[in-house]
DNA sequence: CCTTGACCTTCCATCTAGTGGAACCCTTAT
DNA sequence: ATAAGGGTTCCACTAGATGGAAGGTCAAGG
């Protein structure tokens, strides 16, 4: 099978596959005129990182969960630490989202956004205390 | 005042400083030494870029943003725009971010995590469907 | 046989926002 | 003189691709 037509199938661009082979995700055969031959199992592989690269899993994650799918002697307990850690992660950066958005939005809509030069958003990025108190979104 | 005493003022790492005079947001003064020399303006605007990076916004606005503030005859509204917007992409990444959780949640809960090979985290990601509805985290 | 277009290849550069480190210079105190 | 603790530049690296150039291959049509 050519590239295009994993492409296809996947959904990852073939730029994607390229830098995948590169960084030895995968590692098609080649046919005679040097092109990329890729089998059943490689298309199922890259759907599978495609499916973990969704999910947000770091590549070096992705080499891992992809070792662990081809060994039958895995432990599940294996994957799950990973997927667990990973949530962790995700929940971190939420919280971190969620306490951005409060004061975006607190900014956002003590502006006026018209033609006058004055902004409570510069006033605290600038520092300029103002009575409100300054949210805790500043590390 | 030297690049130490800045970054002890304003937080920012003496690279980050140097990084910031790199792409432009800066121009520190240079003394007979080749030092650079930091007046309490550029002082001032470092701290800006600390707060609005720390805001989540890009390095284009924080530069957007730094002109506005000096433009004494800028409009609230330019700024205002620019917050809004950012504030859109925060509430697209964390409605990605609580599919992506209530995905990974499920997954990890469904797996045993025990020294067993099943594990219906590898199952998800190969995409052998289980019974359960596969999230529409996949994109 | 030749050309055209759609493939394929490799390699290098670019993106974000810094960070790490090497090699080297300056200043101040001992 | 020398050591500590500044400062400087420059290059490489991070993550995960993506864009583009230069060129090779293949099948179809004239």
């Amino acid at each position: 099978m050519n590239i295009k037509d994993v492409s296809t199938r996947t959904g990852l661009p073939a730029k994607t596959i390229r830098y995948y082979e590169d960084i030895g995700l995968i590692r098609p055969d080649r046919q005679a005129n040097g092109y990329r031959d890729f089998s059943d199992t490689d298309c199922h592989k890259l759907a599978f990182l495609s499916r973990a690269r969704t999910l947000g899993f770091s590549i070096e994650d992705c080499r891992t969960l992809l070792g662990l799918y081809e060994d039958e002697g895995r432990a599940s307990a294996d994957v799950r630490r990973i997927a667990a850690h990973h949530l962790d992660q995700i929940d971190k950066r939420l919280t971190e989202l969620l306490e951005l958005r409060d004061t975006l939005q607190r900014l956002v809509s003590s502006c006026a956004g018209d033609n006058r030069p004055d902004c409570p958003i510069l006033n605290d990025l600038a520092n300029v205390q103002t009575g409100t108190k300054r949210s805790s979104a500043g590390s």
